[in-house]
DNA sequence: TCTGGGGTCCTAGGACCC
DNA sequence: TCTGGGGTCCTAGGACCC
C-alpha cells in the first residue's frame, strides 16, 4: 500500500504513520545525473538513513508476544534509571525517554517496565547491519538503532533506492518482526531528516531536486546538529527555518557562531558532503570512559575511593582490550544538586591502560578537589588514545575481515557483549545495579516489574 | 519522587618554547 | 625596560549526538 503524494505545504502529512511511501515531490528516477544551472553534469549520491523505531522496546514486543500492543518502557536496573525506550502505546501517553520512572508512571499507570537486555539489542542490531551489507558495502552504524548505506553505486543492481528500502523494511520485518523509518536524499543530513518525517514504519524521499523546497518550512531544530542551544541563538537572529537558515548571511552566521556559522549555512541549505563511512575506515576510538550515577549520594573519601577503584577497572578493562593506551585520565564529578558538573583532567608522562594506573590518577585528581557537597555521580575516562603494537586496532584499517564480520564487530565493541560486573569489588555493602555497562542499559535477563 | 551513560567536536585561555 | 608572534600542548567547559 503505497501511499505517494506530491510536495505538500502541510507538513502534517509527512507524519501520518502506516506503511506508506511517501515522495516529498514528484516522482522522479533517482541515483542519476543532473544538470545545473552552469551546464555542468555532476553526479549526485544517493543515501539511506535508517532508523529503528523504538527500537529497545520493540525488540522486547518481538520477542515477548504479552508485550505486544501495550504500553511498555525499557529501563535500567539501577536505582536511579530512567526510561530508555517506551512503545508507541506509551508514547501515546507521554511517556518519553529520560523521564525518571516515577513521572513515566504518573503519565501512564498501566505502564509495564521492561529490565533492558543488551545483547538481545546488539545481537538484532548486528543482524541488520548484515542484511544492509547485502545492498552495499558502505554501512556507516551511526548508533545501536541507525545506519547509513551509500547505495549510489548499488542501484544498478537492485533498481531503485526505494526498492532496496523496502527490500530492507520487509527482510527486517519478517526476521525480527520490527519496523524502521527509513529516508532515502542526496546526503546524510536529508537522509536523516527524511527518516524522522514518517514514524512509525516510514519511507520518506527527498530528491535533488526537491530539496530548498522541502527545506523551507522545516524547523531548524530538525535538523541533526542544531540542538537547544543552537536553535534559541538562531531564533534570537530571527531564524525558525532552514529556508531562513540558508538565507542568512554567511558572515553573521561566522561572527556569531566561528565555524560553526558557515556549517550552519550549509546545513540550512541542505548541503552535506560528509561521506558514509564503513566501519574498516572508521576513526580509531579517541578516549574510553565509564560513569555511574551511585545508588546514593556519597561523601566520605573511602566510598568514593571504592567507585573510582571500579571505574577504572572498566575503564583499563576495555582499554586493554580495544589494546589501546591513553595519556590523559580524567574524573568527572556530579553533585547531589544535579547543577553542579564538572571534570577534572591530567596528563600522564606515559601512556598507560592497567587499572590500577588510572586509578592512582584519578585519586590524584580527586584529591586536588575540595568537595562541596555530596557526589551524585563520579566518571573516570581515558583519552589520548594510542594503539599497542601488536593489536588490532578498534576500527581504522589494520582488520583484514570480510566486511560483514567488520561490522558486525564494529556493532558489538561498541554496544555489546562485555558483561563486567564489580560484585567482587563491592561485596561488603551488598550495593549493586549501578555497575551496569552502557552506552545502553545492559544489564540480563528479563524482568517485568509492575506487569499491569 | 526527582532527573542514565558513552562518546565527539569546538572554544578559550594559559604555559612554554623558539 | 613595556616587551612580537607563532606553534603546540594542556585544562576546563559547553554543545551536540545516540
Amino acid at each position: 500500500m503505497n501511499h505517494v503524494f506530491a510536495p505538500s505545504s502541510n507538513p502534517s502529512h509527512r507524519r501520518e504513520g502506516g506503511n506508506s511511501l511517501s515522495l516529498v515531490g514528484e516522482g522522479r528516477e533517482r541515483g542519476s545525473k543532473i544538470r545545473t544551472g552552469t551546464n555542468i553534469t555532476m553526479t549526485h549520491r544517493t543515501i539511506l538513513h535508517i532508523d529503528m523505531n523504538a527500537f529497545f522496546a520493540s525488540v522486547e514486543q518481538a520477542m515477548n508476544p504479552a508485550l505486544r500492543g501495550r504500553p511498555i518502557a525499557v529501563v535500567g536496573s539501577a536505582k536511579r534509571t530512567v526510561i530508555t525506550t517506551s512503545s508507541y502505546e506509551a508514547r501515546k501517553f507521554g511517556v518519553k525517554t529520560g523521564m525518571a520512572v516515577w513521572e513515566a508512571k504518573r503519565c501512564c499507570p498501566e505502564l509495564i517496565l521492561v529490565v533492558g537486555n543488551n545483547r538481545r539489542y546488539t545481537h538484532t542490531s548486528a543482524g541488520i547491519v548484515r542484511m544492509m551489507l547485502d545492498y552495499t558495502p558502505l554501512v556507516e552504524v551511526f548508533s545501536i538503532d541507525e545506519a547509513f548505506m551509500e547505495v549510489t553505486g548499488s542501484l544498478k543492481l537492485f533498481g531503485t533506492a526505494e526498492n532496496i528500502a523496502m527490500q530492507l523494511k520487509a527482510r527486517i520485518r519478517h526476521r525480527f518482526g520490527i519496523t524502521c523509518s527509513i529516508g532515502i536524499a542526496p546526503n546524510k543530513l536529508l537522509a536523516k531528516l527524511a527518516s524522522d518525517m514518517e514514524k512509525p514504519d516510514g519511507l520518506t524521499v527527498i530528491r535533488p531536486e526537491e530539496v530548498a523546497g522541502v527545506l523551507e518550512k522545516v524547523p531548524i531544530g530538525d535538523l541533526c546538529g542544531i540542538g537547544r542551544k543552537t536553535e534559541r541563538s538562531l531564533r534570537f537572529l530571527g531564524i525558525t527555518t532552514c529556508g531562513q537558515l540558508g538565507r542568512y548571511p554567511v558572515e553573521i552566521l561566522t561572527k556569531r557562531f566561528g565555524i560553526v556559522g558557515e556549517h550552519l549555512h550549509r546545513m540550512g541549505k541542505g548541503v552535506d558532503d560528509a561521506p558514509v563511512v564503513p566501519a574498516e575506515q572508521a576513526e580509531p576510538v579517541k578516549s574510553v570512559g565509564h560513569s555511574m550515577t551511585l545508588e546514593r549520594d556519597i561523601e566520605r573519601r573511602e566510598d568514593i575511593l571504592r567507585y573510582l577503584l571500579q571505574l577504572s577497572e572498566m575503564v583499563g578493562r576495555r582499554a586493554r582490550r580495544y589494546g589501546v593506551s591513553g595519556k590523559t585520565v580524567r574524573l568527572h564529578i556530579r553533585y547531589a544538586d544535579f547543577v553542579t558538573d564538572f571534570a577534572r583532567q591530567k596528563t600522564l608522562p606515559d601512556f598507560v591502560n592497567l587499572s590500577d594506573d588510572i586509578y592512582r590518577a584519578a585519586v590524584e585528581l580527586l584529591d586536588a578537589v575540595t568537595l562541596e557537597q555530596p557526589v551524585r555521580l563520579l566518571g573516570v575516562c581515558l583519552s589520548g588514545l594510542r594503539h599497542e603494537a601488536g593489536q588490532l586496532p578498534l576500527f581504522g584499517g589494520g582488520r583484514k575481515k570480510a566486511s560483514a564480520a567488520r561490522a558486525m564487530d564494529a556493532v558489538n565493541d561498541r554496544y555489546g557483549e562485555f558483561s563486567v560486573t564489580f560484585a567482587s569489588l563491592h561485596a561488603d555493602d551488598g550495593e549493586k545495579g549501578s555497575f551496569v555497562i552502557s552506552p545502553a542499559w545492559r544489564p540480563e535477563g528479563i524482568r517485568c516489574v509492575d506487569v499491569g
